[in-house]
Formats: structure tokens, C-alpha cells, sequence
RNA sequence: GCGUCUGUAGCUCAGCUGGAUAGAGCAAUUGCCUUCUAAGCAAUGGGUCGAGCGUUCGAAUCGCUCCAGGCGUACCA
């Protein structure tokens, strides 16, 4: 990365002149954080890294800091000034024409980066009931979780992707329920939910499950009618319990039928059922016990996850014998270490946070290093319709996730999902992002790539019998026609300071990458993706690609494909489509 | 009460491992299509960075105290 050699150039004129004993009372360059970065005024230069803070230790102005170290620096493909107590560093075209051509030569790839050593994560997230339909929220952990998996896989981490299906416990029951409802109304049976409140809390009683009965009477026509015809008033066990397995693996299906659909892919679906069936929730709860942190109270089993961090001890086993959510989920996580994994990333909404110090106390006690579990708290989601926020509460008709894709589209919801940080709540706003006009970013950035797109096709249409790049035509533009140098030579300023911008932009996706992946934030490449479009944008207002001269128009069309490559990397990295016409 | 996230331009948000004049998009005003897609570009206006105190040569950024909002504070999942 250029960022980085610019301040290894520093560091190593630092050390050079600390050999010498020609700074003061300094040590090696890597003691001080040191950092390069993009100057906000361009007139400064490209790059800069700011020494005013060694000041300190060479006792001298930050000027003169500055001076001695830049005078140290052997300048080759760049020219170096100082101002204050920053370093600048303008580069070449020799460097600039060397990331088209490394662009090229990389394509898709040329980001891909090693940063997170092979390091094997589970990545968890969604983790939904299979108990309805999805809603918003769900959608923004899928794309924000299927973004950030790319990411980190293009940065050198081994990521497995999981999703946590709670299908044990009462729910499933009541599913069940509510669907030998639904079925007996299809048969014309006259009977409801309860419509006392607190009873129908014992149902599901959205529409979700109407479609659900209808199937199933095609599908099992026999037992349907058993079921309709021993119908006296009471629920007959045996169709209860298949009714219950039978909604609960329909509702899956559909959930990840919904989640392909939505450009994201988990490699598992872990069953909480056959943590229990399995004997590993019993085999946890007795590893726990082995290590002296459970006790009786009030006829239930605590774990003393106080001792731990946590504000308090939790319970373990209710009085009732039942085991609580958090019992499977610890013995969850204890298995997610025992296969190997040494990272534990999970993306939960905000309002689990009070989860955070127990599930931590439990990885400890396991033996584990409590850090390897990272939990990313998403802040939660508000719809915004016709200006008006709906809050997603109890008494709101709840909008399903497929109900956003359906009137949205894939590509807008999931850039909407993940161009905001996860720690700011998010205001999804239908109308916005369903506009097709310059208020939408989506279409901003889609459309860059079209127009780019829109260049090749039209240079291979009518001037020359060089060509499209790969997804047109299969044919490859022939560099040894480009002359780079001609783009630093036309005289014209505005599309001189165009080009440079842009070149530096797709260097830039390197850091964009880098950073994402290290701070588990895909917005960063939603942000990237708009400025290089509108750096695109902006080069392509001053700069006319296809012209007479040869020379300069293969140059041009080189930059456009190198564009066009990392435009589409970036897009691939948040699973959003990138359109060759709009 | 305690924990946690947030408070930056009219709106939505970046910037927050301290550093050059606080940025972007939208909205507003004004220009630019006989020339590669105007879903675009150029220009202009717009800010006591919630408030106060402190640390520092230097604070939107770090610390403390307030103020406002979201979420949580179960033998629910």
C-alpha cells in the first residue's frame, strides 16, 4: 500500500538517524505511532505523515523535526516538502501508471490481503426462531453479517458462517399450536385464538401460518383430514407433535430459502435441538459443575458467572427442571471451541447486550482466552415511511424482511443494511431507498459501473478492434497500445487532477479493505464504493476516453477497465449486483 | 438507579488509537446535454461538533460532571 510505504520511508530515515545518534533522545521509529495519511488539501500532497509529535523527544520545533528526517529520505519516485510538522510526499506517474497496471494485472484480487492470518473464525449471526417470518432487524444482521464475512475472507481470515437455529424449547409447541388452528380454519371449523390477551400470548397468531396450513393440506391430505376429523375440542398429542416438527422445518426452509435469496449464504445451520439431543448441553452442564462454578438455590441450579465479571449469577436449571436459553448457548459456544475455532464472532442486536459479560464468564471458566469471543452489537432498525417513523413495536403491524425486498429490491436493501455503522440506529426509509434518483446511493454507485461499462462497448463498437473486457466479449485489451505517460502530457489541467484523483482512490481500496475487515465494518466499503464512483464520475466529465489519439485512448480505457475491476470487487465484497446498463 | 449505544450543517451520517481551514450525501440557490449514459458534473450558501470543567503545545476525538434520546437491567428467548 502506498500509505504504508510512505511511512516506512519515514521510519527507516527515523532509525537511519537515530543510529547516528542524530535525533535526541529517541528510540526505533516503531515506539511512536507514527501515521501516514491523505492530506485533506490536496495542495500539501498525496500522502503525509505528521512527526510534530517526536517533537517532544528530539527537543526541537516540529519544523525542524520534520526537516531533519525529510532531508533524510531518499527521494526517488516522489518529491518531499515539509510544512509544520507534517512530511509530504507527491508521487509520480510512474507510480500512478502503476496501479492501473497492477489493478489489471490483479483484477478482482487486487485488495486481497493476508491481515487476518488464516485465523479461524465462526461467524454467527442472524440466529433467528424458525418461528415466523424475518423480520427488518434479521435483514440488517444477514447483510451486515454476509458483507463482513466477505471481507474478512478477502483479508486472509478462514471464516466459517453459522446460523444458530433456537428450535428447542416451548415455541416449537406453540407453533405447532397455532398452525392445528390454522389447519382446522381451512377445514371450516369454527374456532380462534383465544381472544383474551394473556391466553393468546400462547399462539402465533399472525397471518404467516395460513399459507403454511394450506400446504400442508395438499401435501399430507390424509393426515389433514385425521386431524380435522378427531378434532373434539382437545389437541390429540401424537398430530401435535408432528404438526409442530412439520412447521418448524417449513418455516426454516423458507427462512433460508428468504437468506439465498438475499445474497447470503451461511456454510451450517446448527440445530439448538441437537445440541440437546446429542447429550452436549447435559455433557456442559456437567463440565461446569466438574469446575466448581454451579450451586443449588431456591430449588434451581446458578452459575456463579458473578465470580466472572458478570453483575450477577444466572440461572442454569429452573425450579421447573427446564434448562434456560443461556444453558444451550453456553454448551453452543463450548462446542464452537472444541471445533477449533478461535474466534468467536457473533453479530447480536442491541438489546442482548446484558448477555455479553455471562457468555463471557462461561468461555473463561471453559478454559478459554474470554477474548476470543466478540460479540458485535447492532443497534437496532426503524422503518421510515412516508417521513413518518413506524416503530417495530408490539402493537404495529410488523413489515417482514420480504415484504422490504419486494417493494425495495435485493441490491437497495442490502446496501441500505450496511451502509451505516452498526452502532448507530438505523432509519430505513422505503421511500428513499426505493427511489430511483440521485437521493439513492445504490444507483449512484451501479450506475458508475454501467457508464464504465457503456465506454468499453462503445470503444470496441466503433473505433478500434481492441476490446471489451471479459464479460463482454472474452477478449482482452492489448496494453502495448496503451502510452500512460500521454495522460500527464494533455495540457489540461482539470483532467489531469481528475485522473490523479482517481488512480490514488482505487490504491485507496486497499486500506478500505484492510479496515473493514479489521474493524468488522462493511460500511467502510459502502463509503469507499461512493467515492469512487464519484471520483469516476468526475474523471469522466474531464476526460474524454474515446478519442483520436490511439495512444491516449487505450490509456484511458485501461483506467476505465481498472474501474471498473475494483468497482466490481467492491460490489462483490457486499453482495450487491453490478450492472453493465441501467 | 446501574450498564450500554447515540448526540457533529435544515435532514441522514463520516471523522473519535488527539494534530494542517471539521467532511460527504440529500435538501436549497445557480449554471452545464448537436460530443463516450444528465441516474452525471461544476459553483454557492449553510456549523457555539448536546452543555460545562479538566488533561495537553494542541480536543469533535481522552477524563470527569451534567442534559437529551434508544436499548437492556427475568428461574423469556
Amino acid at each position: 500500500m502506498l500509505r504504508e510505504f510512505f511511512l516506512n520511508e519515514v521510519k527507516s530515515a527515523v532509525n537511519s538517524l537515530v543510529k547516528n545518534k542524530k535525533l535526541g533522545q529517541m528510540s526505533e521509529a516503531d515506539n511512536y505511532n507514527l501515521q501516514s495519511e491523505i492530506p485533506k488539501n490536496a495542495q500539501f500532497g498525496d500522502f503525509a505523515v505528521n512527526v510534530s509529535s517526536l517533537s517532544r523527544y528530539t527537543k526541537l520545533p516540529p519544523v525542524k523535526t520534520a526537516e531533519i528526517i525529510a532531508s533524510e529520505i531518499n527521494k526517488s519516485d516522489f518529491e518531499i516538502n515539509v510544512t509544520a510538522g507534517f512530511i509530504n510526499f507527491k508521487i509520480n506517474s510512474f507510480m500512478l501508471n502503476k496501479i492501473v497496471t497492477e489493478v489489471l494485472d490483479k483484477k478482482l484480487d487486487y485488495a486481497k490481503n493476508d491481515i487476518g492470518k488464516g485465523e479461524k473464525v465462526i461467524l454467527e449471526y442472524v440466529s433467528a426462531n424458525p418461528t415466523g417470518p424475518f423480520h427488518i432487524g434479521h435483514g440488517r444482521w444477514a447483510a451486515m453479517g454476509s458483507a463482513l464475512a466477505n471481507v474478512m475472507k478477502y483479508s486472509g481470515y478462514n471464516v466459517y458462517q453459522e446460523f444458530y437455529i433456537n428450535d428447542a424449547g416451548s415455541q416449537i409447541q406453540k407453533l405447532g399450536k397455532s398452525l392445528y388452528i390454522r389447519i382446522l380454519q381451512e377445514f371450516e371449523v369454527k374456532i380462534d385464538f383465544p381472544s383474551d390477551e394473556e391466553e393468546a400470548k400462547n399462539f402465533y397468531t399472525g397471518d404467516f401460518l395460513i399459507p403454511v396450513a394450506k400446504e400442508f393440506i395438499k401435501e399430507e391430505n390424509k393426515r389433514a383430514k385425521i386431524i380435522e376429523e378427531t378434532w373434539n375440542g382437545n389437541y390429540n398429542e401424537e398430530q401435535l407433535k408432528y404438526l409442530s416438527k412439520y412447521a418448524r422445518l417449513k418455516m426454516l426452509s423458507k427462512q433460508q430459502k428468504l437468506l439465498e435469496n438475499f445474497h447470503t449464504h451461511f456454510d451450517n445451520f446448527y440445530s439448538e435441538l441437537t445440541l440437546h439431543e446429542s447429550g452436549k448441553v447435559e455433557a456442559c452442564i456437567k463440565k461446569l459443575s466438574e469446575l466448581g462454578v454451579l450451586y443449588e438455590q431456591d430449588g434451581a441450579v446458578w452459575f456463579a458467572s458473578s465470580k466472572y465479571g458478570d453483575e450477577k449469577d444466572r440461572v442454569i436449571k429452573k425450579s421447573d427442571g427446564a434448562y434456560t436459553y443461556l444453558t444451550a448457548d453456553i454448551a453452543y459456544h463450548y462446542d464452537k471451541l472444541q471445533r477449533g475455532f478461535t474466534k468467536l464472532l457473533n453479530i447480536w442486536g442491541a438489546d442482548h447486550h446484558g448477555y455479553i459479560p455471562r457468555m463471557r464468564a462461561a468461555v473463561e471458566v471453559l478454559g478459554y482466552n474470554p477474548d476470543s469471543l466478540e460479540v458485535l452489537l447492532g443497534q437496532l432498525v426503524n422503518l421510515v415511511i412516508n417521513g413518518e417513523e413506524v416503530r417495530m413495536g408490539k402493537r404495529t403491524k410488523m413489515v417482514t424482511l420480504d415484504d422490504l425486498i419486494d417493494e425495495v429490491g435485493v441490491d437497495a436493501t442490502r446496501y441500505w443494511m450496511i451502509m451505516k455503522s452498526i452502532d448507530t440506529t438505523l432509519d430505513f426509509d422505503i421511500e428513499l431507498a426505493k427511489s430511483k434518483t440521485d437521493d439513492n446511493p445504490v444507483f449512484y454507485v451501479q450506475y458508475a459501473h454501467a457508464r464504465a461499462c457503456s465506454i468499453l462497448r462503445n470503444a470496441s463498437a466503433d473505433k478500434l478492434d481492441i476490446v471489451n473486457n471479459k464479460m463482454q466479449s472474452g477478449n482482452e485489451l492489448d496494453l502495448s497500445k496503451a502510452d500512460f505517460n500521454l495522460l500527464w502530457t494533455t495540457g489540461d489541467e482539470k483532467a489531469e487532477e481528475t485522473t490523479k484523483k482517481l488512480l490514488l482512490k482505487l490504491e485507496e481500496y486497499k486500506s478500505a479493505v484492510q479496515n473493514a475487515a479489521k474493524n468488522r465494518s462493511p460500511y467502510l466499503i459502502t463509503k469507499y464504493l461512493q467515492e469512487l464512483a464519484a471520483d469516476f464520475h468526475k474523471f469522466y466529465t474531464f476526460s474524454k476516453v474515446i478519442v483520436e489519439n490511439e495512444g491516449l485512448m487505450c490509456a484511458r480505457l485501461f483506467v476505465v477497465k481498472a474501474v471498473i475491476l475494483i468497482l466490481q470487487s467492491a460490489m462483490k465484497l457486499i453482495a450487491i449486483e453490478a450492472p453493465e446498463k441501467m
